[in-house]
DNA sequence: TGCCGATACTTGATATTTGAAACAACTCGC
DNA sequence: GCGAGTTGTTTCAAATATCAAGTATCGGCA
């Protein structure tokens, strides 16, 4: 079986473009996170989900749940409850008990985490910028709005299948 | 928080550009990965990991090397010999030194294996293409080039850093 | 030959992630 | 106030991933 030329109708271009996209898609976000992910933990003895924890956290004053948490990083809620326990026993945030809801945990940046993420996202930010500097800035806006035409479709409510 | 206007600079825009644009790939690759990897295992009871390796054996006929694997999906030495022992042990693929160097392993796929991965491959594209479906055929193309130059980035020799 | 530095892969210890079950604290209708 | 269902979080075991170190083989060359 050499070369198998089997039939193509109109729809195998589209089935294959998507597959291909997925696919160059994966790999892209793949590498660029092993990348990252080794640098950080070269540089800062850390890694790619501490990071997306901490920065999540340095953007909101006012600590978050652990909901919360989970939900904007993309990580599970044990996965969430598990990050946080090392992250609270490296100092860098704290974590009490919420006063309107007793069952529920907030979780903040100390200063110690704070100066911590700042270091972090200083070498981030280059790395990232030099990784994407192959781009124009129209090409990098286009990028950004096209998977945000690709993430939209995860808010909408269930498709019909 | 109203619109906060700190003093910004030309390379401040290009900056956070590049940091959102990372923030929104990784994004859009995570969700996906985790809903196409929950679909797998909900109907397959198998997960991307396992699919991706497979698609690649699908593709050569005359089977790859645990280095080949490895290299192709991303994945660590070490995970390959894990993944493989598991699929081999399913009867998906099968395992035979080379002959040309007695220290490298080939894998190929069974009848079997080719089977499964046929059945999830249609699953897969399916849920694929609905994903996409949000984008014309035009931007789905600009995408793929986009992410293309991305890509391109890491086969070149280390930038100076 | 016989040794040396690469290579291909495996192993074992350790780290991380998941998913489901378990808990405790909430809310609501009564 | 009292259950019944909800919600926020943790726990635990199983699945999966990583890293470093180990084993076997190779290729070449003195």
């Amino acid at each position: 079986m050499t070369t198998t030329s089997r039939p193509r109708n109109a729809s195998d271009a589209t089935e294959h473009d998507a597959l291909r996209l997925w696919l160059r898609l994966f790999t892209c976000s793949t590498i660029i996170a092993q990348h990252v992910g080794s640098a950080l933990k070269r540089e800062f003895g850390s890694s790619l989900p501490r990071f997306d924890l901490l920065s999540q956290l340095y953007r909101a004053p006012d600590g978050l749940r652990m909901g919360e948490l989970s939900e904007r990083t993309l990580a599970t809620g044990g996965n969430v409850t598990w990050l946080v326990r090392a992250l609270e026993s490296e100092g860098f945030v704290t974590r009490r008990v919420a006063s309107s809801d007793r069952r529920a945990a907030i979780v903040r940046l100390t200063p110690s985490g704070r100066r911590h993420f700042a270091a972090m996202a200083r070498a981030h930010e280059r790395w990232i910028i030099a990784l994407f500097s192959s781009l124009t800035t129209t090409e990098r806006r286009t990028l950004h709005e096209l998977l945000g035409t690709v993430k939209q479709r995860f808010r909408l409510p269930r498709t019909t299948e």
